[in-house]
DNA sequence: CCGTATCCAATAAGATACTG
DNA sequence: CAGTATCTTATTGGATACGG
């Protein structure tokens, strides 16, 4: 009995000093990384998680909430009353990672197989406007966006090249956007029609909010 | 069977439009990331690459290495003659996820859990002599330092704060190092006596770069 | 020596139903 | 809502054997 639990800890670990064989070893498992990036911008409940990552089950979050516990990057706290609910969140080394989705990210974008057109959560878009962000031409630009996806809302602050997010609202926004995730990621990425969201506001400004977004170019499929 | 096929295939995407998510479809599975770190400074034979990932058993390698070759991040070739051995090397697209490995890397060292004396590969450990050098000591460092870890060497430029790595020997480097590459990591990050390796050149100049050299503090573990 | 193919046992992931 | 429990399927790793 010993003998075979040494053996099942074993198998998983790469045995390799290299950070990155760790890092694989922390992060490594399907939906972990994702479910991190979930909790990139304040915490989020099971049932938000559950519905933010189509596809994983009951088990499969239960069982990498507990790693991510475990190891440190993910905290389970109560809300403050009145809502004193569950929450997860992720520590400051689980939000540390967020490097780690951004360069994963920009680096898939080049992917030939990438379908943009998905379904993606509001944490997802909101994280890839920092990463993907013009920095050039958003250099001169200063504004406050404000996101409602669902019950979730998020204000941007975009300032010096780059857009800071965080959860809520800002009072005296030059622009609203509201709608499902996906559309907004269509219409900033995929130039997809104004009428896919909803939005009030400075109409010059959102059309160059949405000019600071493209796509990278594709990489090359393999020639065979 | 076209069912089962469908069935299999859908299972393991994530349907999520989110480059994160994609990015873990390409490079996501257990070892894949590991494959291209070691191709990172140039081809490698298949044995090569076995004995450098410890623990992968063949037919995983074979898999992984045919997968990335698939996906375009990998390809299969021929070295001129006279050696005319069959090599796999990263395409350029393949080549670009390097800051993901350093990313990854460079967050997983500050693990409690993160072990520096398990064995490394000659790749990995000048891999992170690229992404952990104190670019502020090195700034006004210049010199070349050759490697030889078994039959393979490496050499490396110590330039403007950065230290440049590639395949090969400097003619007249000013210092040499030879070993094993887990004693070499022995002494760059755990300040281990200089007898664990061979060198000879400039002792000044080793001690120097031994000092461009450290592990972060330690994020702190689950209190409960 | 360089891989590939096949078989087996141990896990991990997925689907579904169910409980406090 | 927040997970467990259970069952089925897929992936992994190890061993071994096989062809170039």
């Amino acid at each position: 009995m010993q003998l075979e639990k040494v053996t099942k800890e074993a198998r998983r670990v790469y045995d390799d000093a290299c950070g990155t064989a760790h890092g694989l070893e922390l992060i490594g498992e399907r939906w972990a990384l994702l479910v991190l990036r979930e909790l990139m911008l304040g915490p989020r409940r099971f049932s938000q998680l559950r519905a933010d990552l189509p596809g994983i089950s009951a088990n499969v979050l239960t069982q990498r909430l507990n790693e991510l516990e475990e190891r440190g990057l993910v905290r389970r706290t109560r809300l403050p009353p009145p809502a004193s609910v569950q929450v997860y969140e992720a520590t400051e080394w689980g939000l540390e990672a967020e490097p780690i989705v951004q360069t994963l990210g920009r680096w898939a974008a080049r992917s030939p197989r990438h379908d943009p057109t998905l379904p993606i959560s509001g944490v997802s878009i909101l994280l890839s406007m920092r990463t993907m962000i013009d920095a050039e031409r958003a250099r001169d630009m200063d504004a406050h966006l404000n996101f409602r996806f669902g019950d979730d809302l998020y204000t941007g602050h975009l300032h010096g090249g780059a857009i800071a997010i965080s959860r809520g609202e800002h009072p005296a926004p030059d622009l609203i956007i509201a709608g499902e995730p996906q559309a907004w990621a269509g219409v900033l990425y995929g130039k997809a029609p104004l009428d896919l969201i909803q939005w009030s506001g400075d109409k010059d400004l959102l059309d160059r909010v949405i000019d600071l977004y493209h796509l990278p170019e594709k990489a090359p499929l393999p020639s065979h």
